[in-house]
DNA sequence: ATTCGGACGGCC
DNA sequence: GCCGTCCGAATT
């Protein structure tokens, strides 16, 4: 009788055309330690590489002699069956290889860690405390149920943006945790930044006891990192937490994948294939059969499309519930696009934006989220400030630097197109107005006996007190208040609103009420005033809070002017020549008509490929085939293919 | 006839 | 990527 002697192993090696598995000979001693999952060393093209082995089977299909497994790392299994499962749809999904995507799923071995004696991981605490947040949501209870009962619910929540446990999103996803946790099954629980898994890890370790589960991050070193890892991979706990990269993390039975605020630009994989996320979760969800839930203030374009499809279950609350239960949102434009030059122009707060912050003042801290300068500024009808928008292929019309009537380009396929507004006619174009409120000694000098608490990206405030204070602070990193803010102020919304960027609108909006996630509820006189257009969709909906409704036309607009998700785009980037090329063989194989090619930095080009979704699997699968091509037939230059990517 | 080198294609 | 092989051109 012939035992399994034949190890399936992954080969470290991105090179497109040898994306798959090769068999190689199980040596005698090594049978016992080539276990699925473990690390290898194999020789590959003449040279030692390093490998998974992603099965141990009994024969080969090979029709050569096979060459031996040279070595076993380590016996330990880093690279679950399921896991590497999911590699390959991440792989396939972004026209990518299974070695990129492994690098992202699997982090360094770290030896001294992985042969020292594990640490203590007690046993998770699941209280019996009932769900407060989201019982009172319509279908919330549902949710819960079915996450402890292993139906494995897919669903995207939309939460009340306030100051109450009604708007507490980590509370939010605690409960569900729990009530999966309870049901016998394990979790995945990822935010977008250190600052929010810090705040989740506070609030598990109070409820589900410190030390019972692990938080897998990059930040604390290779040796916690992978020690975290490795106590996820041999189910010594069954709740991890963590950022973008744990969102392969190995939890045995995983019953549910919850991730708040998908429309955070850090869930984008900055490195090859450039994977977001929110995708990785739905492939898992899809693959491993597990629950599935986005948290958010805001409903992305890309959430609303699964739940269009009938692939995710809405959860929010009734536009009235909602409204009684936040602040009131209230628009103020600030300022006529005017034509006044000179200090007094730049430096006046609108009326109602003074007294609101003085209103506030007198019952609290009063957030004034004051966006940075520097995003790449969209222009915007002169008339009716409509977004400017290419007539060629959608996307939002970039001003070249210059004196007013700057010249618009386009940047995604390079027109410079004539322009004029489709909604009023006029063919007057306006760059975004620079900040009503440039600094803070600017406001502080307004409001001269009240503390100035300021919190940016170099220097970063976690949390304020109860007391009245002017909290300044840039869009993500609002510090909490002690009982919610008595109001807040959110400046200079045209700025954010004129970025050339699809995803504009909806950034701001997501920012926006991020911040009114902070403010207290309307019963206890919470209100927020925004300083911008008030005829702009975002800060309509903002006033409306109504997220849910402003996804829906966003998503038709994308739908009219063919972008993602309504369609598969795909960019391509590199030296001229293998762009062209790329170009050439994708529109001849799928028929869809490219974009571009715009010069981007570096003396490379990009071009943009779209196509229906349903005609998508074969543009990627063209898109890969592509780089098949390349690499076999060692063409030189570089072709960096995303698909979907997050901004053009 | 023999050696050298560069291009090409397979890699388990 | 790297190596091995195959073929042509240069060298003896």
């Amino acid at each position: 009788m012939v035992e399994p002697r034949v190890a399936r192993v992954a080969v470290d090696m991105p090179l497109p055309h040898l994306d798959r598995p090769f068999d190689y000979a199980i040596p005698d001693d090594l049978a016992a330690t080539a276990v699925p999952g473990c690390r290898v060393k194999v020789r590959f093209a003449g040279r030692q590489r390093d490998g998974y082995v992603l099965d141990v089977v009994t024969a080969s299909d090979a029709d050569r002699e096979l060459s031996p497994l040279l070595k076993v790392v380590s016996a330990e299994r880093v690279l679950h069956p399921e896991i590497a499962g999911v590699v390959r749809d991440v792989a396939d999904h972004y026209a990518g290889t299974f070695a990129d995507v492994v690098r992202l799923a699997v982090p360094p071995r770290h030896g001294m860690t992985e042969t020292a004696e594990p640490p203590d991981y007690p046993p998770l605490r699941t209280p019996d405390r009932a769900a407060v947040v989201l019982c009172e949501y319509p279908r919330g209870a549902a949710l819960l149920r079915a996450l402890a009962t292993e139906v494995a619910p897919r669903a995207t929540l939309c939460l009340a943006p306030v100051a109450r446990p009604l708007g507490n999103w980590i509370e939010a996803m605690v409960e569900a945790a729990s009530a999966t946790l309870t049901g016998g099954r394990g979790v995945l629980l990822l935010v977008p930044d250190a600052a929010d898994l810090a705040r989740l890890e506070a609030r598990c370790a109070e409820s589900f006891g410190r030390g019972s589960f692990v938080t897998l991050t990059a930040e604390k070193g290779p040796a916690a990192r992978y020690r975290a890892f490795l106590a996820a991979a041999r189910g010594q706990v069954r709740l991890v937490l963590g950022t973008r990269a744990a969102a392969f993390a190995p939890v045995l039975d995983l019953g549910l994948i919850a991730l708040f605020d998908d429309g955070d630009d850090s869930w984008a994989e900055p490195r090859a294939p450039y994977p977001h996320a929110r995708v990785v979760a739905a492939l898992r969800a899809t693959r491993q059969h597990c629950g599935l839930l986005y948290v958010g203030y805001a409903r992305s374009v890309e959430t609303q499309a699964m739940v269009d499809r009938d692939w995710l279950v809405p959860v929010e609350l009734p536009s009235a519930a909602r409204r009684e239960a936040c602040a009131v949102v209230r628009a103020t434009d600030d300022g006529a696009p005017s034509s006044g030059r000179g200090p007094a122009a730049h430096s006046r707060l609108p009326h109602e934006v003074f007294t609101a912050i003085r209103a506030g003042l007198a019952r609290g801290p009063v957030l004034v989220q004051v966006p940075r300068a520097g995003y790449l500024a969209g222009l915007a009808c002169g008339r009716c400030r409509t977004v400017a928008r290419c007539a060629a292929c959608g996307h939002p019309l970039a001003g070249e630097r210059g004196d007013r009537g700057a010249a618009p380009v386009c940047r995604v396929c390079g027109v410079r197109p004539e322009w004029r507004c489709a909604e009023c006619g006029s063919t007057e174009l306006r760059a975004p107005r620079v900040g009503v409120v440039r600094t803070a000694e600017e406001l502080g000098r307004a409001f001269p006996q009240t503390p100035v608490v300021q919190s940016s990206g170099d220097h970063r405030v976690d949390r304020v007190g109860a007391e009245p204070a002017l909290v300044l602070a840039t869009p993500g990193v609002e510090p909490i208040a002690e009982g919610g803010y008595a109001a807040a102020v959110l400046l200079d919304a045209e700025l954010l609103l004129a970025r050339a960027d699809l995803r504009a609108g909806e950034e701001a909006l997501r920012r926006w009420l991020a911040a009114v996630a902070l403010v207290r509820g309307a019963s206890d006189d919470g209100s927020v005033v925004i300083a911008g257009p008030a005829s702009a969709r975002a800060i309509q909906a903002l006033v409306r809070l109504d997220p849910v409704g402003f996804a829906v036309r966003e998503l038709a607009d994308r739908g009219e002017a063919g972008f993602p998700p309504m369609s598969r785009l795909i960019s391509v980037e590199g030296s001229g020549q293998a762009v062209e090329d790329a170009v050439r063989i994708l529109q001849a194989e799928t028929g869809a008509v490219p974009l571009g090619p715009v010069p981007v930095a570096d003396d490379e080009v990009r071009a943009t490929v779209r196509a229906a979704l349903a005609s998508g699997r074969a543009l990627v699968a063209a898109a890969k085939a592509v780089q098949v091509r390349r690499t076999a037939h060692k063409e030189d230059g570089l072709l960096r293919v995303r698909v979907d990517p997050a901004v053009l």
